[in-house]
DNA sequence: AACCTTTGCGCAAACCTTTGCACTATTTTG
DNA sequence: CAAAATAGTGCAAAGGTTTGCGCAAAGGTT
């Protein structure tokens, strides 16, 4: 192999043999026009030198590089790489590539990735919005262009384009229920900003889950805190000084079931004897602390392989109707919420 | 924008004004031969229609994609998750985007992820090595061809290609006399298994630690077990049956560190007043549990930064020695380990 | 024997960009 | 005033691939 010439080309073949470029394209994707006997010997030569179809070709003249373009808000939490692994394992089966890009949960970068994704001619992109993203008009110029867009988790433009959620109602819902049936009857919830869908999603379920069990809603026992883990600790701190504090506590994500559990050992609580505790995270923190935490976990994988799939779906057929799939969560009951 | 058309090209623009295609590209590069007018004409069409050069006609002309394939064990620690944000962040700074695949800790993913990026024509290669792979015929075509390769944490071929590690034994040195420090004798060690440097490295740190404190090696206080966080619970509970167990202990990773700790306390002992514990482990799960756990964390950020920045010195300059770069990890003191 | 069909292959265009060279006007120089 | 320089632009090739069309030779049909 020459130095510096990296990859062969179908020129290099035709000229080894002493055909045209014509007859080994051909040749390689055994149209019927070659006889078997040249066709063999292209075959041939092409597996001992290695050759791959150069993509960078490819996709000037099939218009399509094969590559989607995955933005998150960031790389380092589990809950997004793992999503980001669902998306990956059926963009593979598809002889896809992702090429990803994170916000930092900001809005400025979230444009800058789609303005560079685009740049690099990705087919479509597959989102998670950032936590400051309140207006879409970068997302409107790929609606308007027709280009492949799924969201998921936090979503935006519903009906516009196809999304993947969890049910976070019915999930908070189950906590609720879950504390009840567990002999809980002062159940207590920090939420997050009321902006953030998710928020909003799980009060809901709050709410609805106290009236089906047929308990009263005090305003008292809802807190709410930016996501900060302080803050957390300042929310569990105000419904543990209340001259009723909640007999179970449940946090609305990773940070502030961790923050609530700490404030409450700190003033030599119990947990679940005096104060039970439901979060929502991902399996390997909630096994790791004491006592193990009882958890609603997200289906992570799936979610990316199910956001992948109706990206595909949006490929082979663009203007069907955009799917808004939403996926069951799962409650883990572990020692931190059963007596 | 016509519906189907998705990017404007040179030509879009060159027919819309009326002159040729090689005009429009000297003028948007700025080229002193054609005229102010033709030149300002000519960039204000461009931005108006959002023009971007095609990255797939450049590559092709250039031969550079500028992309870099990155190869690590799994996506979803935070460990590798951590380390890709810093590869991205200065492959970002250099125009140039990363194209990760995970191995999924097997050599035969490893492989295919080795050729499915070369087939995408990416400049280069950045890679943790698999727990499995102990052959390295894969990474020697790429060395023969002086494509750009890169090894990080897990490595081989040192010599040959440019590495960035960090220093295990000067980490498990820190850890002992850390231990010796705070008043704790018997330091027992949970290693990982032997075909793996970092165990290795990383058990000469605790012997000559031990050394450096004057303190004998007791080898029934050195355990060993596979990576699970059963043989680690089983290790753990090994070293706390010997007749004189441990008044500290050392466990090589994550699992390891939090399996100990569960058996610990499920023994009814204290941490760390029976028994002290240190752990190599990331931020967020050490300051998680009770008591927060001493650890070592590694420079991963920086470890991923450093890596590239080895990477764009090969591109730079292919035939420069490779280096070698050793990061320092940081022991962080908490609970665990103090008295 | 004259024509038609089939077989097997090559030419050239298209996708998009850059760039050496050629070309045409104009302007400068001797 | 003729010759030469200069400014401004276009042509075409290159990079790799696919594919409609054209073409030649061989075989088949009356």
């Amino acid at each position: 192999m020459e130095k510096g010439k990296r990859h062969v080309s179908l020129k290099d073949l035709a000229n080894e043999i002493g055909v045209s470029i014509s007859t080994v394209s051909r040749a390689l994707n055994n149209h019927p026009d070659i006889s078997p006997e040249v066709t063999r010997k292209i075959q041939q030569l092409a597996a001992a030198r290695n050759y791959t179809p150069n993509p960078l070709a490819m996709g000037l003249l099939k218009q399509a590089t094969r590559m989607i373009g995955v933005i998150v808000p960031d790389l380092v939490t589990h809950f997004y790489s793992s999503i980001i692994s669902g998306i990956e394992q059926v963009a593979e089966e598809k002889g896809y590539y992702i090429l990803i890009a994170s916000s930092n949960e900001t809005l400025q970068k979230e444009i800058k990735a789609v303005n560079n994704l685009l740049k690099t001619r990705v087919e479509g992109l597959i989102v998670c919005l950032s936590q400051e993203t309140r207006s879409y008009e970068h997302f409107d110029r790929l609606i308007q262009n027709q280009i492949p867009l799924v969201f998921f988790d936090r979503v935006c433009r519903m009906g516009e384009v196809p999304t993947v959620v969890v049910d976070n109602e019915d999930a908070a819902q189950k906590i609720t229920r879950h504390f009840y049936r567990n002999g809980f009857r002062r159940i207590g919830y920090i939420a997050g900003p009321d902006h953030l869908s998710i928020s909003q999603e799980r009060t809901r379920g709050y709410l609805s889950g106290l009236k089906s069990c047929g308990l009263e809603f005090r305003p008292e026992l809802l807190e709410k805190c930016n996501l900060s883990s302080n803050d957390a600790i300042e929310a569990t701190g105000r419904l543990l000084s209340l001259p009723e504090p909640p007999d179970a506590i449940f946090g609305i994500n990773d940070t502030i079931a961790f923050a609530a559990m700490k404030e409450i050992k700190s003033r030599g609580l119990r947990i679940p004897e005096d104060v039970a505790l439901v979060g929502f995270t991902d399996e390997f923190h909630s096994t790791v602390v004491d006592p193990a935490l009882t958890s609603i976990t997200h289906p992570t994988f799936e979610m990316g392989q199910e956001a992948a799939r109706l990206f595909f779906k949006r490929i082979e057929n663009p203007e069907a109707k955009p799917d808004q799939v939403v996926l069951n969560t799962k409650l883990v009951v572990r020692k931190s919420s059963v007596k």
